[in-house]
DNA sequence: TTGACTGCAAACGATTTGCAATTGC
DNA sequence: GCAATTGCAAATCGTTTGCAGTCAA
């Protein structure tokens, strides 16, 4: 998820995410923390084409591969999360504390909500005999309040 | 979900999806019996291609975008179910009673399991703020103990 | 300097679509 | 018979890839 920072609070996850690249052995480039930046930045989850929209402006000659590609290499460090939704284009954003979905139908936004009750709560039985479980997200779907008061 | 049932569990949700058919106006064809019992008698969640794949044999010339389209159609009418998955292939199951998916990073597998202790919970209430909820899931990603073992 | 990273353009895979022929009702 | 549905082929969309030039370390 990413909610609005102070300053200071946002110059802080920049200095963690360079440090974050020189351990991963990924080299720093002005495209990587842009990108980074805009998904600090940014309130919703937006997909790897709106977001190299979004970074036109302040990047003008960066291209669509490269957003995809960062993004990719992003995930694969675990500094950035895929959100899989209904729809065909995935969203995007940067890895933090446990929380939940909720996807209107309509408009396709992605809410974020903390639900700690659940993050905390014991895994059936039958997840134990699967294998071994990295990840537990709550998707609920149905239609937003400003989708269904239009 | 879908698990094996009797031949007469078989027929009986057959002829429910028939009658379902004929309420919301849709044609009762072959390819759409045969896709919706192929997802009934299918212990995994196979994406269209693979659906494809294993009409094949019944219907020789039943066409991948045919698949596509009756999937399309019966999940507008809440008959079948479109999984999202990390990778790009959407994955459809038959729609039943409440279920969460275990999925596995490394073979893409999905398997279902009940958790009504989750399902019968009451939601949060920046959901009932957010808008009206229709449906909650739990995805957990893994690794499963086949994939874990080789 | 040098390998990692980028931009470009072209390829790719999953899914959708227009259209004429076919089929259920 | 008529409208809905199908099969075919071509198009579309999001995403990925090969390659040559560029840049961080």
């Amino acid at each position: 998820m990413a909610t609005p920072y102070s300053r200071e609070q946002l110059e802080q996850f920049m200095e963690q995410f360079v440090t974050a690249c020189r351990n991963a052995g990924l080299k720093v480039t002005h495209q990587r923390t842009e990108i980074y930046r805009q998904l600090l930045v940014i309130t919703d989850h937006p997909s790897a084409e709106t977001l190299h929209k979004r970074l036109l402006p302040a990047l003008p000659s960066i291209s669509l591969d490269t957003v995809y590609r960062t993004l990719a290499t992003l995930e694969q460090h675990g500094l950035v999360t895929k959100i899989q939704t209904a729809e065909s284009q995935a969203r995007f954003e940067v890895a933090h504390q446990p929380h939940h979905h909720l996807i209107c139908s309509r408009c396709k936004g992605v809410m974020d909500f903390y639900w700690p009750a659940i993050d905390s709560v014991d895994l059936p039985a039958i997840a134990g005999q699967w294998g071994q479980v990295d990840s537990k997200t709550i998707v609920m779907y149905g239609i937003c309040n400003s989708c269904s008061n239009s």
